[in-house]
Formats: C-alpha cells, sequence, structure tokens
DNA sequence: TATGAATGAGACTTCATTCAT
DNA sequence: AATGAATGAAGTCTCATTCAT
C-alpha cells in the first residue's frame, strides 16, 4: 500500500518504523485503547506528520495483518508445494509458524487481537488469506491420512488442533526464554504426529528429516529472516 | 462488586441480565468498541438507570471475568480432588472446560479477549486465578509421567499444550454445530494423550472411564448448568 | 426527523431553538465556516450536549433545507390548485415565495448557498422538490400562455426569469426595510406579466383580484406564518 | 498582490495557470471545502512551489473576484459612457454581463459564493466595486425614466429587478447549452423593457440597434473575450 | 428506580502554512 | 523554482460519567 508518488528516500523507511512502533503499542494496549497521540509520542512526531506516514489509523492495522499474512502465506505455499513427505512439510510449516510468532510477537498480538476491528472490505481479505492457510494445513493433514500414516482423523478437525495448539502460542510464549520456535515445533509436532499416528511405531524420524531438509536446502524457506524483511519493508 | 445494602427483591436479577447482555456486546464488538449507550438500548434502560445497576463499565469486564473463573476454577478443584486415575481426571477437567466456553462463548470472548483492559489490582486478580487454574493442570499431567502413563513430557510444556488446544476453541467453534463439548473433549484428550503416552498401547480407555464416572456420579460436577447458575446468579 | 424515543417535552422545543440559531449562524458565516463549537457558545451548551439535540452537523443543513422546502412546496402545491386564473395563481406563489424569503432570511441564506454541502442522498432528495417547484411554475405559465395572456414565450425560460427574480432577492432584502413581500411580489408581477404579456393592456389587473382573494379566503394558504410555524416546530 | 520583482518569465503565466484551476476548484467544491493538496494535485506542483506562486488561500479568492469585476467594470464604463439611448446602453451591458458569466462560469460561481469568505479590507473594495456597478445601471435606468421610455418605476427598485435577473443565472446556466450570451440578453431585456415601458408600442427595437452597433463598432467593447484576457493576466 | 439532560475530555482527522534543502 | 517534511490549531464527533428530578 505504498504512498502517493514524491517521497524521498527517507519517507518509506520512517514509515516502517513507525508500522513497527505501533505494532508494538497495539500488542500493549490493544488497537482501540491505542491513540493516535500515543503513537506520536512514541515516534516523536506531531499528529500532521504522522498522517503524512500514516493515512489512517486503520491503515496501520492492515499494515499489521499483511506484514504477518505475507511473509506466512507465502512460505507457507512453498513449504506445501515441497516434494517432501507431508509429515516433514507439516513439520517445517509450523517451525515457520512459530517462527514468525517469536520473531514478531507484537504483530501476533495485533494480528490475533485486533482483526476484528478492521472494516468490511479489509476483513474479507484477511479472513479469506487465513483461510486459504488454514487450507494448506488440511491438504497436508489429509495426505498424511490418505497415505496411511495418520489414523482417520478428521481432517478439518485436526487442522483446528494444530491450529489452536500453534496459534494460541503468542498469550505466553516469551521469545528471550529458554524455548525456541524449532525446539517448540518439535514438540508440537511430536505430540500432535503421535497423537494422529495410526501406528507410533511406524512414525518417520521427523526430526531427522527437518535436520537433513535444513542442512540441505539452507538457501531456501526455511530462514524466516530474510522473508520477514523482504515482505515488510517492501509491502 | 455488589451495590450497597438496601436494593429491592429484583435488583440482583436484573442487574445480572444486564451483565449477561453486556458479555454478548462485548463478545460481538470488543469491550472498547462498546459504548455504555449501546447497553442501555440492548436492554431498554437509559443510562442513569444502567449506572443505578453497574457501578461503571470496569465493572462489567470484572464480573464476566470472575463469572468464568469462578465457577472453573471451583469446578476444576473439584476434579482434581477426585479419587480417580490422573487421565481421566484431566479427562473430565477438559470436558468441564469446553462445556464453559460452549455454554457462554460470549463471555469467553470477553474473557480471552479484554482481561487486559481491567487496571491494576483486578488484572492482578484474574491472573492469579489462571495461574491457580494451570498449576491444577500441571499437576495432574506430573503425575501421569510420575506413574510412568505418560513419557518424560516436561510437564510445564504438556500443561501448555493442553491449554493452547482448549482454550484457542472459543476463536471457531459453533455451539450449536455439530460438536459438541464431550465429543471435542474426546477429541482433544485423545490426541493428547497418546501424544504425550509412554506407551499408546497401554494408555487405559479413558472415554469408557467418563462413560462409567457420570454413570455413577451423576450428581456432581459433571453438569456445568448448575454450577454456572449458581455461582454467575451469586457472584 | 424525529431523534429516538425518550425524550423530555422541552427537547423539541430546544432542538428547535438550536437549528435556529444554526440557520443564523451559517446565514452569517456559510455553513462551512461555522463550526460546532460556534454554535455551542452561542447557545450556551456543551458539545456533548449539542450533539444530543442535533445528531450531527449536517443535520442540521437537512433540517434547514426541509424547513424552506416543506411550507414553500406544500404552499405552492395549495396555490397552483386553487380555481383562479394563472395570472392570480402565479401572483400568490410570487409573494407566498418572498412572503418566506422574508420571514426567515437565514434559512434562506443557507438555503441557496449551502445546499451543496449536502451528502449524495440529501442533496438528491433536495434538489428533487426544487424541480417540483420549478414545475409547478412552468406549468402556470404555460397555462397563461395557452390561454393567450401571454405571449409565446418559452415556458421553462420564462420559469427561470421568474426564478431568477425572486430568487435572488435573498442577496440583498432587509426585512425590517421600506419593501414589504406584498409590495415586492406586486412589483416583481408587474415586470412580468407586462414583459410577458401578449397584450399589455388586456391584462387583468391582477392586484385587485389579489386582493379581493384575500379578503374573500383569509384563511387560506395566504398568511405563510402559521403555516412556517406548523411546519418549522413539527418538522 | 504581484510577488516581489525578480522572477522569471515564466513565472507570471503560470501563476494565472494556478489561479484558473482555483477558480474551477472553488466553483465545483466551494472555497472553504477545497483544500490547498487539492490545487496542488489538479496543478501537479507540491505544495511548497504552490506557496511560492499564491502567496496564501485567501489570495487565490481575491484574485479570482478582481478577475470578474475588473473587466465587468472597465467593460460597463465604457458602455455607460456610450452615445446611444439608453435601452441600447442596457442592452450592450446585459450582453457583456451575461458573455462573462457564460465564458467564465467558475469564476462567477466563487464571485457569488464565497466572496464572503474574504476578510474586513478585501471584502469592502469588492463590496464597492459591485456598488459602483450598480450604480451605472441606476443611471442608465434613470434616464430611461427621464426620457419617457419607462414608466415611473422605481430606479433603484428596477436597478434591483436587473440585476436579479442577470445575476442569478450562473445558478442554471450552462455554457454549452443551447442558448448563448447574446439570446439570453434579449430575452432578459425584452421582459425588462417591456415591462418598464411607459408604451410598449413606442419601444425601440433594441434588437436591430444592438445588431446595428455590433456591426458598425466591432472593434470595441462587444467581444469580451478580448477584454478578459488582457485584464485577467495583467491583474 | 428511572430518566433525560449535560459535561468535558479525548478520539480521529484535515488543513493552511512554513522551512531546510 | 521546487520539494518533501513537519507543525499545531482546529474541526467533527463519541463517550463514560454525573445529577436534578
Amino acid at each position: 500500500m505504498p504512498r502517493p508518488p514524491g517521497h524521498g528516500p527517507g519517507f518509506e523507511v520512517r514509515r516502517q518504523k513507525i508500522i513497527d512502533t505501533a505494532a508494538s503499542l497495539f500488542a500493549q494496549q490493544g488497537y482501540a485503547a491505542t491513540s493516535i497521540n500515543d503513537l506520536g509520542r512514541a515516534v516523536g512526531l506531531a499528529k500532521g506528520a504522522l498522517y503524512y506516514y500514516i493515512g489512517s489509523k486503520e491503515n496501520l492495522l492492515i499494515e499489521i495483518q499483511s506484514r504477518v499474512l505475507g511473509p506466512l502465506l507465502a512460505r507457507a505455499k512453498e513449504i506445501a508445494a515441497l516434494d517432501e513427505v507431508p509429515l516433514l512439510r507439516l513439520r517445517l510449516l509450523s517451525e515457520s509458524l512459530l517462527t514468525i510468532i517469536f520473531r514478531r510477537l507484537d504483530h501476533i498480538w495485533v494480528y490475533e487481537h485486533d482483526y476484528r476491528s478492521l472494516s468490511g472490505k479489509e476483513l474479507e481479505i484477511v479472513l479469506r488469506q487465513r483461510s486459504d492457510f488454514e487450507h494448506l494445513i488440511t491438504g497436508l493433514l489429509t495426505e498424511a491420512v490418505e497415505e496411511g500414516t495418520f489414523r482417520a482423523v478428521e481432517p478439518h478437525l485436526a487442522t483446528l488442533q494444530f491450529l489452536n495448539l500453534h496459534n494460541h502460542t503468542y498469550q505466553w510464549v516469551r521469545p528471550d526464554g529458554s524455548w525456541d520456535a524449532a525446539f517448540l515445533s518439535g514438540e508440537y509436532c511430536s505430540t500432535l504426529f503421535r497423537g494422529f499416528a495410526a501406528n507410533v511405531g511406524e512414525l518417520p524420524d521427523v526430526e531427522a528429516l527437518a535436520a537433513e531438509f535444513k542442512r540441505a536446502r539452507p538457501e531456501l524457506p526455511l530462514d524466516p529472516e530474510a522473508l520477514w524483511e523482504s515482505v515488510s519493508v517492501a509491502s
């Protein structure tokens, strides 16, 4: 959502910093409870100048949502399309999701908490993207059932369990704590895969596969840092 | 936070109805986005009269929080104290939690979403109660590990998985859908217990135990209706 | 446009006074240049209370427009339907229009000046009503041409001349000056009727007819006071 | 209000174009409702540069007013001083006025609508010029009465009728419609002259006189184009 | 018990204007 | 000659709360 033409080189940089600050404030106090004045104070800019950068308060919310959903969906699609067993792809997708949660906890707070503050059209877009993400997971789970790795769990309900487990993490996680995204992903997947398994003894060693994959394909979609940066600055 | 003495008999009844309505509105639009005017319109009372009943807007939030946490904690303590195997107690606790979620989805929305709108002291109380609830679960999970039913999962992390799975349910559940609390509890516990099991083949048949328990002890803590009503009206 | 139910008896009275004051301020400074604060100061009410009465600033404009157009159109329809010669009806209509202009010069200023500040739907309504008014005049002028009293003037252009002459009056008229609506109407009609006449010598003595009509039918549509009051207070 | 000396040759040209654009925008949306940003977008100039040319927003209004009043008054004085019968001079003046209205409808809208947005001193100047214009007309009408062509109409009231008829035209006229300034002038003057005539049968054939005058003196004050251009660019 | 009326702070946003570069 | 950036006042409107009746 680039601003009208005719902006200096510093514009976009500063704009991104303002959105960063907004995400942080919204995460702490909530979108509705954060005033434009608060934001202005936090970034050291008068209200007028603020609007020069942001357009509107709701715009900030939109930007934050797309900062989360953009990289997430892009990454998820890449992973889902890999030529690997479904469990590995689920494991990679889990780690990507948790990585973003760890990396931008404030964005995730806003994403999870305040998406309903969006107005009609923007809300639709966000909801559709969320739905797209869900369907990718459902697809992978269905594959795992069909190939016999998982017992006959209902794919939709299994998807919801996958999402519950991951998406609620933002409520308590501390990015600087002793657990990181890779570890948590291993734990979550361990629980889910055993829980869904047709036969626990026959489950592939997903952690080994994931380690191998990361070693063999270090460039690709496994470092969320690069993707996040690229998307958020360009958005 | 009951009103000073000297109120007619209808006072408390009407007050509870107002809180019900408030919970519904807050759940739909969010606490911050719901005005006292909205509430007045919804209950058919002018603002002056409304304040006679509610004291303040934040008061409503406090009431709603305690309506959820009161019965939940009371129930959970009863269940944790039962003389049954840990897995059955976890299963009963799971169903209680989900039952409340199904029964009072609007309260849960507010509970999950807007607890951070509380001011210092009230927030502390809520957070402590939440922590108490967590510890009950951690205790049961620890028991299951110690008796060898579960493998050596880290109890705290296992607790968080249990809570993630249950607490995020409010985001998508439809109380009038095809799934009920008992079914969902069975599914969640199936996933978690298999996921945590030391040996899946040796897991007790928790569903059978739960059915037997409900048959043998129909009166006590398994019908959340009675408890909810008693607590919410008296609170 | 009555306010939501549940207002005391003084509400409507005060509301009308506020609209009066608004019309006066808008007439002096223009709609866009008059702030709600100005209005609040003028009526001695804080902003909050003001909005309790007015709903929105644009609402004031709508009310003022309808205060003018309501009585005007009602009166004009009555007059056009009278069983009198076209020239008398035109003369009566002229006097009604000028009477309203004299009586509520501030409303007319707003009506003529700021109708374009209305938003889409409300603007449409006003424009349609204006158009209805025009068509009544066109009808009467056409009658006068067809019966041979007027020469073959183009009715549309004749209508526009009638309206130009009357509607621009608000720009300079002083209600407390030496001319009143009846006099000015006589002058305007004298100019127009002679100007349009097929044969000036054969024109009826419209002033005599008007005097006779007022004497014979004093109750009906010739005293704008009553109509104005009734409409404006009830609106 | 020319800028301080030391401007390049293109300065004045560009400045005039900006005022043109401003007149167009003010006419469409009103002076108060048009922002400097709107103007900047319309002329393709950033705000800083805009201020280099315009000085202030009110300045634009002043320029537009004087663009209308300058040529109008100059022309009117020339015409009033002609050695022709009063009715011809009135007819020529009418056509000049309507020609300007047709030619620069947007300027006229601003002129008629927003002159009250001027501050004290500038407003005075405009009002005096308007008054000067009126007096020229009053003079001609008085002549016509004194020479017996017109009946004993009150010159001031007759002037106001003349002005009402002409000045309200901007409200509905379409410059690209089927009527042009000459035609409309003929119609208006026909109505007024017959309306004011002492004896309609003895009125001179003003249309013939006007045609003759235009043929005999094509160079002078009858083509408003030249005058407009000269005045507006030099102002 | 209940109401309508009033308040004043504060919300989001726009805008004319200035100025360093 | 021109720009992008910044300001601060002011604008419209909402809202939790209070209070006389």
